[in-house]
DNA sequence: ATTACTAAAAAACGAGTAA
DNA sequence: TTTACTCGTTTTTTAGTAA
């Protein structure tokens, strides 16, 4: 069963009660608030059981359960997703720690081809460099695949004498509610989906007084036109 | 499609910022954020705009999305039951209004079989008569009809010279925050699952200063026995 | 590039029922 | 009373593909 069902029938549990005690869930009553027969339920908790979010167990040929520790963290998850999406509803907030890249940022920063489209797109020529960030929540690594996925800005490739260079795209972000910067995404990369590539107009690291090994958010808010 | 899978995935659009404006959603991408392939993607939207829940266009071939207030609404239901479930695990919370009865709770609630035993089970003799509440809200509905279904503290019918007194049950319940009290469940009644009972050793009414059609609000908490 | 139809496979469902 | 199995039916899913 989807993972984002099988939450639900947690929240229900919750509202229970069953997320601190034990309480008596008889599938014949459960049925009613799962919105299932007496048969589905029985195997959505003999399911939510074998996944390990429940410890179920029959007292007097009746089913009692209570969530568990993994049950809470899959919870607090998906409501800190809702939280976000009703606070903050068109942007991405990304965590993540600083960590070294391979320099490489510098020369493609550095080449005119790209400068000039930055400046024109963007309003600035960045620091030569790009802080990177690597995610480790399962939330943000997710966040990060559909952001590239949806084509912000587009920075075209170009040649020079030696060899091409290949397109990026870039969203404007606001990096520790102060800095004003932008998620760059190249279309060829060495990176995974966990680490995420910023570029501003100053040296990041340097402007907050921030160091590799440090955590460092920042948001992306979703334009009228991507 | 389930209503409650539905709503998760009204939750993803409404991330995106879909609440108030166009969003671009290319299923593609999309599918990334639903857990589903391009075409199940291209289904569901189509299925969220058939139900009413999203307005949808194509702009150049790509699909772009705006949540509808019908939507709106039923996420803010469906918030407001994960509040209560993270705020108040283990209570059931209702509102409603308060609706002229028929007069026959007098009756029964006057019958020493059923005195003796809620001063029993309750500790004290309930006031002579009960105090109805009309509920408006589904989820209000919905909690009635799963409440009635856990058996709380259990009360024995009996039967008199004249006729016999079905059994009933009820779940201590506090009153607008003030009056302990209690809901009452008989098991053959008159009313649907929109109506519920209160009884307390008070005149509820008198106690807090309510009158027919004020809004009244109380909570049953779940013991560690039902 | 997209979206979304068709068709076949997979998953979920509930009635009947045993324990 | 319960729970939960079997099994036939319905629903959901995705690959392939047309537009």
């Amino acid at each position: 069963m989807k993972k984002r069902l099988l939450i639900t029938y947690l929240i229900d549990l919750l509202k229970l009660g069953a997320g601190d005690r034990l309480v008596k869930a008889p599938t014949i009553y459960i049925s009613h608030i799962f919105g299932l027969s007496q048969q589905s339920t029985s195997r959505v908790l003999t399911e939510l059981s074998d996944l390990g979010y429940i410890h179920k167990e029959i007292r007097d040929g009746t089913v009692w359960v209570i969530l568990t520790d993994r049950a809470m963290e899959e919870l607090e998850m998906f409501f800190k997703y809702i939280d976000g999406a009703r606070k903050y509803p068109g942007e991405f907030i990304f965590e993540g720690e600083i960590v070294k890249g391979l320099g490489e940022g510098a020369y493609y920063m550095s080449k005119p081809g790209y400068k000039r489209q930055f400046y024109r797109t963007l309003g600035y020529e960045p620091y030569p460099g790009t802080l990177n960030v690597k995610l480790s929540e399962p939330l943000m690594i997710t966040q990060n695949k559909v952001l590239r996925k949806m084509k912000g800005i587009y920075i075209k490739g170009f040649r020079d004498e030696s060899r091409t260079f290949g397109s990026v795209q870039v969203y404007p972000a606001i990096i520790m509610e102060k800095l004003e910067g932008a998620v760059l995404y190249a279309r060829r990369t060495i990176y995974g989906p966990d680490i995420i590539e910023l570029i501003s107009e100053y040296y990041i690291k340097g402007e907050l007084g921030l160091k590799d090994g440090d955590i460092i958010r920042f948001k992306v808010k979703l334009s009228e036109n991507y």
